[in-house]
DNA sequence: CACTTGTTTCAGAAGTTTCTGAAACTTCGA
DNA sequence: TCGAAGTTTCAGAAACTTCTGAAACAAGTG
């Protein structure tokens, strides 16, 4: 027996003398898991690597090594090297030290919360996907504000600013969503009956 | 002069004689947007081509024919047809039919209000890459519930759990967003009151 | 019918993204 | 100083997506 039992480890004993099949479910529907996991993240326009990685971290639960995710994703050192660092940046995987001195190797360990992961994917998402509409569609105008135009001008620039407006009003919501944390729970059904009202 | 001067036409006729550079300008503008819409398109997961076609459409304002668009735009005369499809079966683009008898070729005009324009794309955008969440999440499962579990299934299928509920909390709140229509404007507002008072 | 317009399909071109595999380099502990 | 682990870089392979261009078809008009 190995001294740094991992899952991966206890997992490829049990397969070989079959003595405990529940581990071989359990990672079976882990496989399940990482596979729909990193075909939803080729539709968020995150690499399948990169959500494959993150899947497998998350639904293990333990901190896993560079190198057992290499073996059970078959992805090569630099992809696993270039997407933890990734991951780590966007605070879903931390790595952490195993209390064992002997054993030198980094350890990675995902984020548990989900409400913590579901804030990360839309923060980031914002960033890549919105943001830029605010920043960039000013420069679509025909002029600056204030100086004389054409009637085709006028209606160009028109069109531009309600674009404009409607993306400041919803980046203005999503600064209070975000600020609010796990309040937007209870927030929503305020909302809800809010709404009810405004209607 | 043609019988039928689109907004292409008379601009095309403008950089000939040079006696109109005001719609030299805006060409020049509307090129930016249909850029620009065109890069954030491909950062949405919609392909270039309909977010250039969506972008002129919705920019130039006036109903405009297939053979407008393959030449303002430089695409193939089957990339335009099945573009306007799609966009029309989003409800982003409307065919509409000139008064004059003479011309007998389909004219498309985009939807020009900018709410139903984002909500449009984020319903669009919900049913590809949030739905499935809700409907395959519940297959990553070990077992089905109530049936006997050993420790790490038991880990496994609470954390799916977890995610599952998640996402129909969010599913939840886009329903109750979507109905409110413009109103969410309005309940924002009491939103953000709201968030200050759970907070 | 002849003609215009639009739709659909598809093979292949072109472009883009993603990943690998190797190599060079850094860090750090023993 | 040696060796193990990690990082970074990059050329090229592989896979995927998007678009074209052509052709065959449908539908409607004069």
């Amino acid at each position: 027996m190995a001294s740094r039992p991992t899952s991966l480890q206890t997992a490829a004993a049990a397969r070989v003398d079959d003595a405990l099949p529940v581990i071989d479910e359990i990672r079976a529907a882990q496989d399940r898991f990482i596979q729909f996991w990193g075909e939803m993240g080729t539709r968020w326009g995150v690499q399948r690597s990169m959500t494959e990685v993150h899947a497998l971290l998350f639904i293990s639960g333990e901190p896993l090594s560079a190198e057992d995710i290499m073996e059970r994703l078959s992805i090569s050192r630099g992809s696993v090297s270039t997407t933890l660092k990734q991951l780590a940046e966007w605070g879903l995987v931390q790595r952490v030290r195993l209390k064992d001195r002997a054993d030198r190797r980094d350890y990675h360990q995902a984020e548990q919360d989900v409400w913590k992961l579901f804030y990360t994917i839309l923060r980031a998402r914002k960033r890549r996907e919105f943001d830029p509409l605010v920043e960039e569609l000013g420069g679509c105008r025909v002029a600056q504000k204030g100086s004389r135009k054409s009637d085709g001008s006028k209606q160009h620039d028109q069109k531009i600013d309600e674009l404009l407006e409607l993306c400041k009003f919803f980046d203005g919501l999503a600064n209070t969503v975000s600020k609010s944390g796990k309040g937007i729970e209870r927030a929503s059904k305020l909302l809800a009956r809010v709404l009810g009202v405004v209607r």
